[in-house]
RNA sequence: GCCCCCGUAGCUCAGUUGGUCAGAGCGGCGGACUUUUAAUCCGCGCGGCGAAGGUUCGAGUCCUUCCGGGGGCACCA
């Protein structure tokens, strides 16, 4: 079948035709000349003409007339080709080129009698001749490996695919607008790091040669921005990719787009404040139609009230392993494992019985001090509860951000650095390692600042009503 | 790492309890057709059923292993 295809090629080039051209002036978007001519009469005909050019994909032959459907970026226009328009030669060649092939056409607008706007094709080139044969055009491309592994075939085959991309993109140019507009300063920080931090999670580990040194992939690129914040930039913000080596999910890919922002003279609600308006903000500019309200102010609840509002488990109330698993038991909740420590079950509870069901945009603040080595004490809890000012937030059932009042007491930090390096030592993989360079940073005093990471990726899920984060990364990580 | 499921023409799929089961639609090729849009009509199958073994008189159809994929669990605070 393919043969087919170079054999047509072979004579193009045969016939003196150049099936790969150079280039293809005064193009005009289809989506234009829809804008133009969309409101002609069925049967209407103009003297406008316009200058379009894409992939074919679809042909609909009529003898001496046919029926071309031409695909470019911004939409889909109908091309009409007669022969008595095109002469002979021209026409026998447009009507025999392949499904993929790119083209571009001149033709005037029209709308023919079912009421599709058109182009009458009077001049057109190949522009580049495809040599296999794109998916099935009714269907479109369904299989998952196929759409994943050959994304360039599912934006062919798929316009939803091309529409979420696209939604992706202006999603992204959003958020840099807005924060832009408040003044922040976007930055950029090593990706490759002799440091891992920021986050819990095990590292991508590389090598540089000249140095014989190992070089982690950042898995956040919190620390390097608060030490910006250190340097007077006072807001900043960097949006890019992080590296976690740990599973795929439908909520995991190794390499995922995180933005993160520092803010001084800020604490964590002014970073909830901030991060419902950004939202509210990008949805409006993505003209969000879904099902969630993302208007601000969205729900709030301690971490403490949702465990209780969903399990009916005070965990501060049983600030340790054996206490809360028993308290669980008797609530009905039996898979907690007693070995755990009481943050990681404080997690469990949240992860299984909180998140899950958090479908409306919801913050839930004021986490414990373990699960938060760079998080201020809070500042009114009771000091015996050991909570930090934290937060993340939830929509759709899933985490789509995480902030703080970042703390800034070097001592403080300091201590926070020898607990988990307790931690690593006892087995914990993804146990922060010391970073002197950060303490050194903060020891010359940091303001205090709010700051905040939110997942682009699952924003974007969110907003697409996408379930698989896979659906929503281009090229997304595979076996 | 564990469990479940899937893998048939370029694409989307159908193939009862193993015995014309190698099929359909789209695409392709040839022909008809100057306003169709999953265009229509006529003709042509272009793959041997992910791979390798095995059971059987006979295997897409059963078994084993491997490869690839999907989903779930664990993990990912």
């Amino acid at each position: 079948m393919e043969d087919d295809r170079r054999v047509k090629l072979e004579r193009l080039r045969a016939d003196g035709i150049d099936p790969f051209p150079p280039d293809f002036d005064g193009v005009t978007p289809i989506a234009r000349v829809h804008a133009a001519h969309g409101t002609l009469e069925p049967g209407e005909e103009t003297d406008v003409s316009f200058r379009v050019a894409g992939r074919l994909t679809a042909r609909r032959g009529h003898g001496r007339a046919t029926f071309l459907d031409l695909v470019d970026r911004s939409g889909r226009i109908q091309l009409h080709a007669r022969l008595d328009v095109l002469g002979q030669e021209a026409f026998d060649r447009l009507t025999s080129l392949d499904l993929g092939d790119l083209i571009g056409a001149d033709g005037t607008a029209f709308k023919s009698r079912r009421g599709e706007l058109s182009l009458r094709t009077d001049a057109w080139r190949l522009l580049a001749k495809s040599l296999r044969p794109p998916p099935e055009k009714f269907h479109g491309l369904e299989d998952t490996e196929t759409r994943y592994r050959r994304r360039e075939l599912d934006l062919i085959a798929n316009e939803e695919a091309r529409r979420l991309f696209v939604l992706r993109s202006r999603v992204v140019a959003a958020i840099r607008r807005y924060l832009d507009e408040h003044d922040f300063l976007e930055v950029e920080t090593p990706v490759l790091q002799p440091l891992y931090g920021g986050a819990a999670a095990r590292p991508f580990t590389t090598h540089h040669n000249q140095l014989d040194r190992d070089l982690y992939l950042r898995i956040a690129t919190e620390l390097y921005l608060k030490r910006l914040v250190v340097g007077g930039l006072e807001r900043v913000y960097e949006l890019g990719k992080n590296f976690r080596n740990e599973g795929i999910s439908p909520k995991h890919n190794p390499e995922f787009t995180m933005l993160e922002w520092y803010e001084a003279y800020a604490d964590y609600e002014d970073a909830a404040a901030r991060l419902e308006e950004l939202v509210a903000y990008v949805a409006g500019e993505v003209g969000y139609s879904g099902e969630l309200d993302l208007t601000p102010p969205w729900r709030r609840l301690t971490l403490r009230a949702a465990i209780e509002e969903w399990t009916g488990i005070d965990v501060l109330a049983a600030r340790e392993p054996a206490a809360l698993v028993s308290v669980a038991r008797e609530r009905g909740i039996a898979d907690l494992d007693a070995s755990e420590t009481w943050p990681r079950l404080v997690d469990d509870l949240l992860s299984k019985h909180v998140e899950p069901a958090l479908d409306q945009p919801t913050f839930i603040f004021d986490y414990p001090e373990e699960l938060s080595p760079f998080a201020k004490a809070h500042r009114s809890a009771s000091p015996e509860d050991r909570l930090v000012e934290r937060f993340e937030c939830f929509a759709a059932g899933i985490e789509i951000a995480n902030a703080f009042s970042e703390l800034n007491d070097p001592h403080e930090q300091r201590a926070r650095f020898e607990a988990q390096r307790a931690e690593l030592a006892a087995g914990d993989e993804e146990a922060q390692p010391f970073d002197e360079d950060f303490v050194r940073a903060l020891e010359h005093g940091m303001p205090p600042t709010g700051g905040l990471g939110l997942g682009i990726d699952r924003l974007v899920m969110v907003l697409s009503g996408r379930r698989s984060i896979r659906e929503v990364v281009l090229f997304p990580a595979m076996r």
